[in-house]
DNA sequence: GCTTGACCCTGCCGTAGCGTCAACGTTTCT
DNA sequence: AGAAACGTTGACGCTACGGCAGGGTCAAGC
């Protein structure tokens, strides 16, 4: 029997055995005098085994290794081990199942305008900010930083973050002050940085800034986040932000 | 803002974000004199929204291509084809889960010597056969030529020959037969072709042969498999089964 | 001025399990 | 005798980066 009769049988492919006696788990056959591989019934259980193996989604080396150990002592051990493993994934792809269904789920009641997915409560927030989203770059930009602050530090400071941020933008009249600030800051996009709204823009903001929030970190000397930060506003928009920390921190900490 | 405060902000490692670069995920930043990329909050935003999408389990290709429309309309079309993909996923390992659990528990009713999994109506014949397969050869290689046959020929073949071999396997005196039969067949691995007992050890085995099985295709004259298959067997043992296969052959066509 | 340590750069090899050529020899059918 | 279908070895391709080699840059401390 040569090796595309062997690969028939069993159902695999050709280019699998040569691969599979080139990780030696099957031990190459006698050639005939042309240097064709010359197979035997041995080779085929061999084979199948192998097969079976795989399927339930051992790796090679590890099957290797339970053909190897010829007492099957080993395997029910590397089966458990397996069984271990694919219930983690089994759980990952559960979860992403579940999140996937989230976005869905809201992209078909229309929003989701373009972004991936991020918290609920963010969802909502932005969700009920609806149309703004479409004329306020500076609520798309506020978006997209939270966004980020959503997805980059992990649990830890974001739950605190979130903590002082949510009851802040879930209050009655969140909706409707985020809206002014948002048009106040718009307003500045080419404005000089004296500009008399400045002052305004800085208190309206400085007004919605949740007094837990730390601003005096934000405000330290070597702190290039807030930097590269406002290097995505306009001078006069920066000024304001700038100004409305500077308000916020004294504020707070009396 | 270079690379190393980029990643930590977002989490990721510096490695990928040069990967992401390479492949046009995320746009070359603005290098410094000394040849450093500087990263501005824009790439923060755009990296975190990459890292939201990949964590969802979408490929880098495909995070390009919904980068890419800048209208988020495919996003939908790439999220339900990942959730369809997803759930294809899930439903292999779970059925892999689920053979897993039944080679486990007949491990640990001592079953299963060294082999993998087979299907359950093999498995509890053999398992019934119990100390034969420590003691005669040829319930080995039978056990190991059904296992093979089990695995390859997928469904349709499989079923019809499990359909007529399964009921001549469950019958009482199934077992007994079969014991028989082996013993027979060991007795014959040193004899010569013309000893006497080939011919009562054909009749034993063509009598636990099942009337519709298909012995006039194994009897073919290009058959190869049929030789390979004997090849493993002393030659009066070939020849015991050669002559059982026509004894079936002519018995069962008449 | 020199070293140390923490960054940054480019570029190449490795991963699992084969698929897919390439470039060539053998067998088999017509 | 030519073509189709097989066989041989060898090398590159795929994911999403990790790791390393071999170097340049920058601030601080001696």
């Amino acid at each position: 029997m040569r090796i595309g009769e062997l690969a028939r049988i069993v159902g695999v492919t050709t280019r699998a055995i040569r691969h599979y006696h080139h990780l030696g788990l099957l031990p190459e056959p006698e050639r005939l005098a042309n240097g064709y591989r010359e197979y035997g019934l041995r080779h085929a259980i061999e084979l199948a085994r192998i097969r079976r193996l795989t399927e339930l989604g051992l790796g090679l080396p590890e099957v290797r290794d339970v053909l190897a150990e010829d007492a099957g002592r080993d395997l029910v051990e590397v089966l458990a081990e397996l069984d271990a493993d694919l219930a983690r994934q089994e759980a990952a792809i559960h979860e992403r199942r579940a999140r996937l269904r989230d976005l869905l789920s809201d992209a078909e009641r229309g929003l989701l305008p373009a972004d991936g997915p991020l918290s609920p409560e963010l969802s909502a927030f932005f969700g009920e900010l609806g149309d703004e989203l479409r004329e306020s770059p500076m609520a798309v930009k506020d978006r997209e930083v939270l966004a980020l602050i959503d997805t980059a530090a992990p649990p830890e400071e974001r739950e605190k973050l979130m903590s002082v941020l949510l009851p802040a933008l879930s209050g009655p009249d969140a909706l409707a002050a985020a809206r002014d600030v948002y048009a106040r800051l718009d307003a500045l996009a080419d404005a000089p940085v004296d500009d008399p709204r400045v002052t305004e823009a800085a208190r309206a903001l400085a007004a919605c800034v949740p007094p837990d929030l730390p601003t005096g970190e934000a405000l330290a000397e070597g702190n290039t986040l807030l930097d590269t930060f406002l290097a995505d506003f306009s001078p006069a928009q920066a000024e304001a932000v700038r100004r409305a920390l500077r308000m916020a921190a004294e504020g707070g900490a009396p």
